[in-house]
DNA sequence: ACGTGTAATTG
DNA sequence: CAATTACA
């Protein structure tokens, strides 16, 4: 390992990127952070390389008559690998080669001659991270390429275009041409806790002006700036490629916008965002989708409005007009200014509030180059941590499925069976422990020593189907998992300032994430872990604990029950009744020492590996099924006194709020009193009060969400919100863009026809139209299914207007 | 573009 | 019944 030309001896790993030398060989470029300055390393020792299976004659023999081949390769070295499948070792051999981008050409030529090649599907940059066991966004020391982990925090940057149009086109059209003036650009940035904000806004309309200030705006985001991570929002559809087409046009040159000043700014490839080497850039737009906002549009202001609080400010103009009217009077410049540095904080502040700073951590943890990681899936992030532990444990990585492989796994699939859920034995129960697996299929991976390595085949009893050795990469990795979960959580105890549980907690929930995600890849069609036998033993191992936990609760004493239990929770009612009532009564939240809990819990654990750990979640005073409905229950906690619902329509985004307040209430007033008669009351007084409410709330607590996942011409079944769209856009001449909407709001209105005819736009509704009838019956039909006499028509005693008319009759 | 299990509504 | 949704 080399590292040329190094003036430092490491700093914080930022991304990781190859260039291509004069004789076609991939050198390695590492940017780093280093005592607070910007720095780039070149290494130029590390090649690509792969496995193929035959001897070292054969070979020379094919290197002598493939001139492709020999030219691209450089030398070969016989080495052993593990294969994943089976576990035995292999001997191969290892060959390097120049260009990264042949790989695929030059294993073609092995494939072409029946020999088996291996791990010839790893990106370069990938390949550098897993074969130095380093990670990203985390201390690496130059001289011996360890990382070590720091509490740094990156320095972000927003970065907002404005151009002088009314965009009226899409983003789209605009690219195209990039024919309008950039007016103004917005920057804001936090550094060390602080943030600040600045516009540079372009002063007079001629082409020199904007040069000008389009130059300015780099020198002072390199130089004052100086940012780790730039931020935007739609900056990969807009901000980017307007931003490099416009500079094209003003024969600017484009590596101004690389910190560097000498590379110019990739676009987007493989469903990654717009790269400029030695910075990171993310869109925050990607991590918008499925976000409820009021509107039901993803915009900046929509989006700020719901996770920052904060109002749109209303333009009576477009941004062009304003611009254009800036140059002349001061008034509106200031308006114009005070709009740029807006758009650009709000942007800013979206990534704390969208937990940008999380994902950093799940970055860390699982290894892969910064620039890439920003855009994995919860799975790739799982998946890249497996392959460190694999390349570390000497086994082969599996390679990743063709798109006719995952065609076929498609067609062929017998899905694997999931966890058990048993059917709730009661409508209502008092003094219930919620107990639950920690982390149940990691555990159950380590427990057993799961993995392709080790599996023997989905024949015979599930605890026999793994071998003991050799050690899988999966178990070896989710349980270093669990046991830095474990400090972490032990560090957390310990933490006093907020900022350090704020930082524990982020890192807490990246470990979870990533062990969780792991397991679902082996039942996933894309994944190179792709196995359903091997996910149906883990699931059925499963269910073969939770259920002989169900049973043994009832052999541990009398009085205790299995009432309830789903995948890895099981519900147990006990005879503990004084005792808790002793704690409801309490007043703080700490488990006065119940002896009976700990015996049941050890007797419980007897028989289970022991990286398997039932937990204590909860103890519910009372609680309340619908008896023959799983996955559906609420209950008051008797430690911090909180009533939570699991399931029902009370929490569900497709009631109204109007019906889920009903619920809900009446859910607290029975759990709390236990008593029916006087809870139908109470629901009743709560629907009249509701009604009296005033019309624009009433309004806002009808409308509901639907979501729009594809052109309405393409549904077989029409949906209300999807109704409700089709009718807006037939009042708006057919311009609205069903993309746009992610969900959209909906009221359905009097009538007696099917509710895709009444769906409307709320804007499209007076209150005198609103079926309130429809929205009251929603939240009395979900009460009437707790199997409690709250049934609809008792509550029919109501007082207005329709159901008045009803009893007159 | 991680998984299965489940309940509910609409037409 | 199928289609669709959102939850655990």
């Amino acid at each position: 390992m080399t590292v040329s030309g190094s003036t430092t001896q490491g700093g914080i790993l930022l991304d990781v990127d190859y260039v291509v030398t004069p004789d076609q060989k991939a050198h390695t470029v590492l940017y780093l952070r280093s005592d607070g300055k910007r720095t780039r390393q070149i290494v130029d020792d590390f090649l690509p390389y792969f496995y193929v299976d035959c001897t070292e004659e054969q070979l020379q023999s094919i290197m002598a008559d493939d001139q492709v081949l020999a030219e691209w390769f450089l030398y070969s070295e016989p080495t052993k690998r593990i294969l994943y499948e089976g576990g035995q070792l292999q001997p191969l051999q290892k060959i390097y080669g120049k260009q990264p981008w042949k790989v695929p050409q030059i294993r073609a030529r092995f494939a072409s001659r029946q020999i088996a090649f291996y791990e010839a599907d790893i990106p370069f940059t990938h390949r550098f991270m897993i074969d130095h066991q380093i990670k990203g966004l985390e201390h690496l020391d130059l001289t011996t390429m360890d990382s070590t982990q720091t509490t740094w925090s990156p320095r972000v940057c927003s970065l907002d275009i404005e151009i002088n149009n009314d965009l009226q086109d899409t983003f789209e059209e605009l690219v195209e041409q990039a024919a309008y003036r950039v007016t103004a650009i917005g920057m804001s940035w936090i550094a060390d806790g602080k943030l600040s904000s600045k516009a540079f806004i372009l002063e007079e309309d001629n082409d020199q002006a904007e040069i000008n200030l389009l130059q300015s705006i780099f020198d002072f985001l390199w130089q004052e700036v100086d940012p780790d991570i730039i931020v935007t929002y739609n900056g990969d559809i807009f901000d980017f490629p307007y931003l490099v087409k416009r500079l094209e046009v003003q024969g600017i040159d484009t590596r101004i916008l690389s910190p560097y000043g000498d590379t110019i700014p990739q676009p987007p490839q493989f469903g990654n965002g717009w790269k400029i080497p030695g910075v990171l850039i993310f869109d925050l737009y990607k991590r918008t989708r499925w976000m409820y906002t009021d509107d039901g549009r993803k915009t900046l202001d929509s989006v700020a409005l719901k996770l920052l609080g904060e109002q749109k400010i209303e333009l009576d103009i477009s941004h062009g007009e304003l611009w254009q009217q800036s140059l002349t009077n001061s008034e509106r410049m200031k308006t114009f200014r005070e709009y740029v540095i807006r758009d650009a904080r709000l942007t800013v502040q979206l990534w704390e509030a969208m937990d940008m700073p999380q994902w950093l951590e799940v970055i860390k943890i699982c290894g892969g180059p910064p620039g890439d990681a920003m855009y994995f899936t919860e799975r790739q992030a799982g998946e890249f941590l497996v392959f460190q532990v694999m390349f570390r444990e000497g086994i082969l990585i599996p390679r990743a499925p063709t798109a006719a492989e995952k065609k076929l796994r498609k067609k062929e699939r017998i899905s694997a069976m999931g966890g058990f859920v048993f059917d709730p034995i009661r409508d209502i129960a008092s003094s219930v422990l919620l107990c639950d697996f920690a982390s149940m299929y990691p555990t159950i991976i380590v427990g057993h020593n799961i993995g392709g390595e080790s599996f023997r085949g989905a024949v015979g009893t599930l605890k026999d189907r793994f071998n003991s050795e050799p050690r899988t990469s999966m178990a070896m990795m989710q349980e270093e998992l669990l046991a830095s979960r474990f400090e972490v959580k032990e560090q957390l105890e310990g933490a006093i300032t907020d900022d350090d549980k704020k930082r524990l907690k982020a890192y807490s929930w990246a470990i979870k994430i990533v062990a969780n995600s792991t397991f679902g890849a082996y039942n996933f069609i894309g994944s190179r872990f792709y196995d359903t036998d091997l996910a149906g033993t883990i699931t059925g191992l499963g269910r073969e604990y939770l259920q002989t936990i169900g049973m043994r609760v009832e052999e541990f004493a009398d009085g205790y029950k299995t009432i309830y239990g789903d995948t890895d929770s099981v519900f147990i009612e006990t005879p503990l009744n004084e005792k808790i009532q002793q704690l409801w009564e309490k007043d703080d939240d700490s488990i006065t020492h119940i002896p009976e809990i700990g015996q049941l819990l050890g007797y419980l654990h007897e028989g289970l590996p022991p990286e398997m750990k039932l937990e204590l979640e909860d103890i519910a005073y009372r609680i309340i099924f619908h008896k023959g409905a799983k996955k559906r229950y609420a209950y008051v906690s008797a430690l911090d006194k909180q009533v939570y619902i699991k399931g029902f329509e009370a929490i569900r985004n497709d009631f109204s709020p109007f019906a889920r307040e009903i619920q809900e209430f009446a859910f607290e007033r029975l759990l709390r009193s236990g008593d029916v008669a006087s809870t139908k009351k109470e629901v009743i007084e709560l629907i009249k009060k509701m009604l009296e409410r005033s019309e624009d709330q009433i309004k806002r607590e009808v409308s509901t969400y639907g979501p729009i996942r594809r052109n309405p011409a393409k549904y077989k079944s029409m949906t209300p919100a999807v109704s409700a769209f089709l009718h807006l856009n037939s009042h708006n001449d057919g311009r609205l863009n069903w993309r746009d909407y992610d969900f959209f709001p909906f009221i359905i209105i009097k009538g007696t026809s099917s509710q895709k005819n009444r769906a409307r736009h709320p804007d499209l509704v007076s209150f005198d139209e609103i079926d309130l009838d429809h929205y009251i019956e929603e939240g009395l039909r979900s009460i009437g299914r707790f199997n409690l006499p709250i049934s609809l028509d008792e509550a029919k005693g109501i007082e207005y207007r329709d159901i008045v008319s009803y009893f007159e009759e």
